[in-house]
DNA sequence: AATGAATGAGGCTTCATTCAT
DNA sequence: GATGAATGAAGCCTCATTCAT
C-alpha cells in the first residue's frame, strides 16, 4: 500500500507497470495464446527475462494485468454510487456519458474485451471480474432503479430485478465497435440516447400484463 | 450446390462435415490459437492429413467452419421475416423463444461465441458474419418495428432506428451464460420476458424529450 | 514381443533404436543435464521433433535408453549362471575376461558409467539397475562362491557373504579407465589376473581371526 | 598462504569459504550442470554477484571447490604415511576405520562422488585429483605393502604392484552407499572386515601360478 | 483418396553472467 | 566491496504442415 521509497523500488514499480501496459496492448491485439512475450518485452522496453522477475509465467502475467487494469475502475464505481440520489434520467445520462468517455474511448475497453474473449479459458479471470466489477456494477444500477422506484419515478420493478437491461446496450455498443464498426458505423451516442428514451418511456406507464 | 451423386462424393462430403463439426467443438473449447488440429482430427475420426485435403490450413478450416455453421441460420431468418405481420408483442415473444431454444441451447451459441472472441483477428469472419447474419437480422427486426409503427402499435421511431436495442439483452444473456453463470445464475426466460415488458411499456407513450 | 511385420513398423523400430543409440553416446559424453536433444537428433539422423514421437521428454528418453541398454546384459547373465559348475579359478578367469571384452571394450561401459554418474538423480534408474543387474549379478557370483565352498575349493564363507569383493576390482578398473587412464595407464588384464591370484590365495587357508 | 591480517581480509576469506561450502552441497546434490548459482548464493548467505568476486565463472567455482576440499585430505595422508611401520593387519584396520569415519561419514564422500561423476567432463579436476590424491594414496598403500613384504608379512608382490586391490572394496562401499543402499543395505564394516580377512589370508600362502 | 510419421520453425522459460547503485 | 535487478543466449517442447506409402 505504501508508496515505495527508494529509487530502486520506484524503478522496479515503473518497470512492472510498463510490462503490464505492454501486456494489455499485446494481449488485446492477439489474444492470450497468440500473444508473444517477446512482443510484450519489446513494447515494454525490457528484456524477455525481466518479465519473469515479476510474473511466474505467461498466465500469471495475463491475470495480474487484468486485475491491475480492473482496480482503478472500482474507485470510479464508488463515485457513481454516490450519485444515487440524482433523478433517473440525469443519472442514466451520466452513466452512459461516463461509459463512452471512460470505457469505450480508453484502454478499459480492451480489458473488457479480453475478459469477454479469454474469460472462458481463464475462469479465475471471469470469477474475479464478476466479483469485483460485474456484481458491483449491477448492484449500483439496481440501487439506482430502486431509488427511482421509491421516489415514484418508476412505477415498475423490472429494472430493479434486471439491471442487466440497462447495461445491455452499452455492452452491445462495445462489441459492435470491436467487430463491426469497420463495416457499418454505429452512432453510439445516439444509440444510448435512444436507449435512455426507451427506459424513460417505459418507466411510468402501467406495465401491461404479458 | 448440387447434391453429390456418387457414393465416393457422398462419403467425402460426410468427412468434410465431420471435420467441420469437430472443428466447431474444438475451436469453441480452446479458441483458434490454442486449438490443436490433432484434436479436431481425432474428434472427427479422420487422420490429421485428411483435414488438408479439404482445407488449405488451420485458418481456412476455421473460416469455413463458421460460414458453414452460419448458413442454416439464414434459412430460419426467412421464416422469421415472414412473420412480420404478427402483433409486436407476439412477435417479440416468438423471437426470444426462438433465440433461447434455437441459439442458446444449441451449438449455434458456440458459433456466435467464436465470432465474438475471434472476429477481431479474423476480419473476414467478422465481415461475413456481419453481412450474412447481423445486418440481415437487424433488418428483419427493423422491419418488424416499422410495421408495428405503421400499424400504430408503436408511437415512436426509436426501435426502428436502433433495432440493436431489441437484440442487446438476448446477446447479454448469451455472454452471461458463457462467462458468469457459474458464479451467478441468470434466469434468461425472465430476463427476456421483462425486456419484452420494457419494450411494450415504452412503445406507446409519447417519448419525452431528453 | 513379436517382430514387427510391416515395413513402416520396421522403419519405426529402426528410428527408435537409432535415437536410443545416439542418446547413449550424447548422454555418456555430456551427462544428462548438459546433453542437448539437438545433438541426439542430429546423431540419430532425425529431426528434433521425431524424438518426441517415441519419448515423452528428455527424462523418459534417458531412462528408456538405460533400460534398453541393460536388457541384452540379462541374457548374457543366464549364460554365465550356467557355468556355475566350473572350477573357481577358471570361472573367475571367464568372468573377468568377459568383463574386459564385453563391458570395458563396449558401449556397455558407458551405460554403467551413466548409472554411476546419474543414478543418484534418477532413483528409478538406480532402482531398476539394482534390481535387474546388480542383485542378479551378485547372486550369480554368490552362487559361484557357494558352489566352490561346497566343492571344497574354498574353506571360507567370506566371498559368499560379500560377492562384492569379487566385483570391486573390475569396477575400479572401469572407473580408472574413465577418469585416470589418461594420466596413468592401468594394465587391467594384469590387475584382474592379480586379483584372481589374490582370491585363489585366500581361498583355502584357514582365515585368521581379526 | 599467509593468514589474512585485517578484519576485511578475514571477512573476505570467510565469505569465500562459505561459498565453497555451499557449492559443495549444491553441486553434490544436483551435479555441475543442474546446479544453480542462485542456490549456492542463497545457501552461502551472499548475493549472486558476490560469487563472481571470487571466481571467474561456474566452472572455476567448481574446480576451486574440489581443490579446496581435497587439500585437508593431504595432511591426513602424511599422518597415515607415518604409520607405515605398523603391522599390516593393524594398518589395514586403521585405514578402513579411517575411511569409514573420515570419508564415508563426512562431506569428503561428496567430494569423491563429484570427482567420479563430473571428472570426465572436467579433465582438470580428474588430473588434479589423480595427482594430489589418488597417486599419493596408492603410493602410501604401495609402501605399506612393500614394507610388509620386506618384513615377511607378505610372501607375494601382488598388492605392491596393484595397491588398487586394497582400495577397490572401500570405493565400492562408497558407490553402493550413493546408489543402492536405499534398495539393499550394505554392512560396510563387515564388508571391510571381510576384505581384510581376504587380504591377510592371501598374504602368506605361496601364490599359485595362474 | 487417406494416412500418420516426420519435420522444423517458433515460443516459453531458465539461468549464467553483467553492471549500475 | 557487495548487491541483486536486468539481461539475453540457449534449450526443451509443441504443433501446423508435408509427403511417402
Amino acid at each position: 500500500m505504501a508508496a515505495p521509497k527508494t529509487k530502486r523500488q520506484q524503478a522496479s514499480q515503473q518497470r512492472r507497470q510498463a510490462i503490464l501496459d505492454a501486456a494489455l496492448d499485446v494481449f488485446a491485439a492477439d489474444g492470450f495464446s497468440a500473444a508473444r512475450l517477446d512482443d510484450v518485452a519489446e513494447k515494454a522496453g525490457v528484456a524477455k527475462g525481466t518479465i519473469y522477475l515479476f510474473f511466474k509465467d505467461k498466465e500469471e502475467l495475463f491475470e495480474q494485468m487484468v486485475v491491475a487494469a480492473i482496480s482503478p475502475v472500482l474507485a470510479r464505481f464508488e463515485a457513481l454510487a454516490a450519485l444515487e440520489t440524482m433523478p433517473l434520467d440525469q443519472m442514466l445520462d451520466t452513466l452512459f456519458t461516463y461509459f463512452q468517455a471512460e470505457v469505450l474511448a480508453t484502454r478499459r475497453r480492451d480489458v473488457i474485451w479480453l475478459v469477454l474473449t479469454e474469460g472462458r479459458r481463464f475462469p479465475h479471470i471471469a470469477e474475479t471480474y464478476h466479483r469485483m466489477v460485474v456484481s458491483k456494477g449491477l448492484g449500483i444500477i439496481r440501487r439506482i432503479a430502486h431509488n427511482a422506484y421509491k421516489r415514484g419515478e418508476i412505477s415498475w420493478d423490472g429494472l430493479e430485478r434486471f439491471p442487466h437491461l440497462i447495461f445491455a446496450p452499452p455492452l452491445m455498443a462495445l462489441i459492435w465497435g470491436g467487430l463491426f464498426s469497420t463495416y457499418q458505423e454505429l452512432d453510439v451516442a445516439d444509440l444510448l440516447k435512444t436507449h435512455r428514451q426507451l427506459l424513460m418511456n417505459a418507466a411510468l406507464p402501467k406495465p401491461q400484463e404479458v
